[in-house]
DNA sequence: ACACGAATTGGAACGTGTTTCTATCACGCG
DNA sequence: CGCGTGATAGAAACACGTTCCAATTCGTGT
């Protein structure tokens, strides 16, 4: 067996294994990530759970992942890097900018609450994570603001187009989502209020 | 020296027992809990170090804040309660609400970078409370919308002149806030950042 | 084919939040 | 004064994140 792994591995083997083993194994934890979150949500994605359903050793999880938050907020970042690319791919529609911002905070917003138990283990995780992950949190930062510069345009933009105040709009902006979101999440608030803060806000904000 | 106390017990103690003696148990644990934050933030208060400095055994803790984040939100939110006193007692001073407002901000949060352990524990705590602590995160909002509605007045409100579109002006303002300060807890932007952060969005919200 | 270093496994072990249990203590009441 | 009830002390036990280790397997250069 041995050796007919390694003949297998001698021919064809070298494609897949190497790296890409790991790249499976990576995806395998973060598939395992998400089934656990989606049904019983930040308690119930463990450590030891995880491993097991993603058929890795405990120690292998902490290889890739080194905390439960890393793991959970790579998990986020993902997902926003996935909504960003879709969302930025075409044309947002509305005729004014807090429109179009409005439409993709609550298309976003709707997909998250689609999913209650996935948004409140992946933002009970982004809320907690120290700075051992900036990298991730700087990563979902700029998936944010990236979909809330491209809304206010309307339609593919070009970087160099962008305007710092445009930016420090765009970060205002997502700020005031991610409250609204946490306060969702943690039960303070229902989605109509949470919609319904989200109108007040853009509103104050992009006034034109 | 155990019988000087009984004694006294015996004489005035009677009447600072009974529930007395609970305010102070509870008064007790609250001062471990800011001591122990203060020198090592969110990780130092460790419940059993809790129990230990505030002379409780770690059962009596519970019964009294039913879990580390319960106790962590009673503390922020006894500081809020605190500063909202502080704040609201006087006029605030500047031309515009916008100035107003920003001179609460900025006075809080210097107030609160003076104590980088301490906020990281209790603010990481509030991030991460969820529906169960939703009495205290509530009363942590109600303290924050009253100093910033206070600080758009500009001195004493006559609450029945507070306006719901100023109450949820006030709320964003409340979020941003937050946000920049869990930025700032989390490493991932320095005191300058969230000042001038501050500044851009209060100045986008209330332009009179 | 072989040897070596890196990655993975399986599992024990540790720290801290939380729960639970029993004995003790304090206080109001007959 | 003794009693009963609820609060507290003291300590063990459990759960889960995290760390660590020895043995095994994998991938690679020779």
């Amino acid at each position: 067996m041995t050796t007919a792994n390694q003949l297998s591995e001698s021919t064809a083997g070298t494609a897949d294994n190497g790296s890409s083993a790991q790249r499976d194994r990576r995806k395998r934890i973060l598939d395992a990530t998400y089934a656990l979150a989606k049904e019983g949500g930040f308690d119930a994605v463990q450590m030891r759970a995880v491993a097991e359903k993603a058929e890795v050793a405990l120690g292998t999880l902490y290889r890739y992942f080194p905390s439960k938050i890393h793991l959970l907020v790579s998990a986020l970042d993902q997902q926003f890097v996935e909504a960003a690319q879709r969302l930025n791919a075409r044309e947002i529609p509305g005729d004014t900018s807090a429109d179009r911002v409005l439409y993709v905070l609550k298309r976003l917003t709707r997909g998250m609450q689609g999913d209650p138990k996935l948004t409140e283990a992946l933002t009970r995780a982004f809320m907690f994570a120290d700075s051992s992950v900036s990298e991730g949190i700087h990563s979902v930062g700029m998936s944010m603001t990236a979909i809330v510069t491209h809304a206010m345009h309307g339609g593919p933009v070009d970087e160099s187009t962008i305007t710092d105040e445009q930016i420090a709009i765009a970060r205002v902006i997502g700020d005031v989502w991610l409250s609204a979101l946490v306060g969702w999440v943690t039960g303070r608030s229902k989605a109509e209020e949470t919609a319904a803060h989200m109108d007040t806000a853009v509103h104050l904000i992009l006034r034109d």
